[in-house]
RNA sequence: GUGGCUGUGGCGCAGUUGGUAGCGCUCCUGAUUGUGGCUCAGGUGGUCGUGGGUUCGAGUCCCAUCAGUCACCCCA
């Protein structure tokens, strides 16, 4: 055990897992921008009331999950910020801060961010994880909730996830919401000594989230509570109906569920969430999101509506890791140079610059002696071809070119070497995104 | 923040009733001073998570602590 580890919650990912990682952070660059989000970037973390006014008070991300971040000098209560525990405050307040909302709408963002929170680590949950964070602003139609879903929906099938579902929700407005706060709290309260700790506290601050307890006696005293549905008005019913027949025109499957809620206090009308099933462990969700209108004016901007979505890019990859799929190929070089002597060292420098000039990827360990143990290098560095040099290849102006896979050799002169490379590495790599 | 289980070389593991820390893989060297993979031989690397305690003696027993993991809570 080294004596100094990484933080509690916190992880490397290291070079064998790197293709699979930066294939799912690629992908969701893509399919974003493919779909008409723009990149911005944000600072890491921001005014502690940023986050205060928006996540709210009463969530447990605000309560105790915030990593805060002081100056050496810092006094109490001034200039205090927190890492970002999530992507969407901070973009919505670059959106005010830059006047965004005199751009022609909607503004379409997306960001890849890293999110901190001070939970108790657990498998597929960390202190610091990644997030594709995309947000549709000034734009309050049905449609838009569609189109963030169905961005998201392309994104995890394009990565050819199966098993994943949908669940929808839909919160109302803020008033309706509050109506059935109420109506919440006036059916519990006279059985308030049957609910769980938590939801006794959350009867009074937050009623809402008592309704995805999983608690069999508090799943029990919810079923007096009539569904949040029949206090919809008209309009947000129908909104709700609109939304699930856009998502039926895509062909994107879909459960309800009357009782997410979710965790954040900014949404209104549409919610929903990804999970993975399978393993049904409490780490499914890859993530959700719904619709914000009252954060931008919250934070002080113009009243524009809103709707976004996160995924976490830990559980992607780790879903995708656990269907044993996507075959990610390791990086290994085209070309692997060797030199038998000092002399030929420089030789094989000027072939290097040579090779790398003409846009293969080249690796050498020239820092070893002897021609065996760089054979060996080259060999455990996966390159599809030796180049060796020596005594007599430099009196005759050559190389040796051998087919690492086959043991195939021959002597190439000098003149010819780019051209033959060609033939070979051209056959032998037939992927899109190499440098050739 | 609560509870269960687990911590032995880089990785995966063994270690009997307390009595000199081992194996496999990896890594390095050599057989093979102009050619890798296979094989064979040799070698590097551990104050047994950390700190106390019991004991003549602790990897092993006790306590604490840290970390991992699983389940809560909550989320991504």
């Amino acid at each position: 055990m080294a004596e100094i580890q990484s933080p509690r919650g916190t992880r490397d990912i290291l070079p064998d897992e790197q293709p699979l990682w930066q294939m799912v952070r690629d992908t969701a660059s893509y399919t974003a921008e493919q779909m008409g989000f723009r990149p911005i970037t944000v600072p890491t973390y921001e005014s502690l009331s940023l986050f205060r006014r928006s996540i709210g008070s009463g969530t447990d991300v605000m309560d105790k999950e915030l990593f805060l971040v002081r100056g050496p000098h810092t006094e109490p209560g001034k200039e205090e910020y927190a890492l970002r525990p999530e992507g969407t405050a901070g973009i919505v307040r670059a959106y005010i801060e830059h006047g965004m909302s005199s751009l022609p709408q909607p503004v379409k963002l997306y960001s890849i961010v890293n999110n901190f929170r001070y939970d108790r680590p657990q498998k597929g949950r960390y202190r610091e994880h990644t997030q594709i964070s995309i947000e549709y602003l000034g734009d309050s139609s049905a449609f838009a909730d569609a189109w963030v879903i169905y961005c998201t929906y392309r994104y995890l099938t394009e990565l050819g996830l199966n098993n994943l579902k949908l669940i929808i929700n839909t919160l109302g407005t803020p008033a309706e919401r509050n109506t059935y706060g109420e109506k919440i709290q006036e059916v519990l309260r006279p059985i308030i000594d049957s609910l769980t700790g938590d939801s006794q506290t959350r009867l009074e601050k937050n009623p809402l989230r008592i309704l995805d307890s999983k608690d069999a006696n508090d799943q029990e005293a919810l079923a007096s509570v009539p569904p949040l549905r029949s206090f919809l008005g008209e309009e947000s019913s129908a909104r709700y109906a609109e939304v699930l027949a856009l998502l039926d025109q895509w062909e994107i499957p879909y459960e309800q569920n009357d009782r997410l809620v979710r965790g954040l206090d900014y949404y209104n009308h549409t919610a929903f969430e990804w999970l993975i099933q399978g393993n049904e462990g409490q780490q499914s969700s890859l993530g959700g999101g719904g619709r914000y209108d009252g954060l931008v004016g919250q934070l002080g901007g113009p009243a524009t509506p809103a709707v976004g979505a996160g995924l976490g890019l830990e559980r992607v990859m780790e879903a995708i890791q656990a269907q044993g799929g996507e075959e990610v190929e390791k990086i290994t070089p085209d070309i692997f140079v060797v030199a038998a002597d000092e002399t030929s060292k420089k030789k094989a420098m000027e072939i290097i610059n040579l090779v790398l000039n003409e846009g293969w990827s080249v690796d050498t360990a020239l820092g070893k002696d002897g021609i065996s143990s760089q054979m060996k290098s080259a060999n455990r560095s996966g390159a599809t071809i030796a180049l060796i040099i020596g005594e007599q290849e430099l009196s005759t102006q050559s190389v040796q070119m051998k087919i690492l896979a086959t043991g195939d050799q021959e002597n190439i002169t000098e003149s010819d070497l780019v051209a033959k490379l060609s033939d070979i590495l051209g056959q032998a790599c037939d992927c899109d995104n190499c440098s050739k």
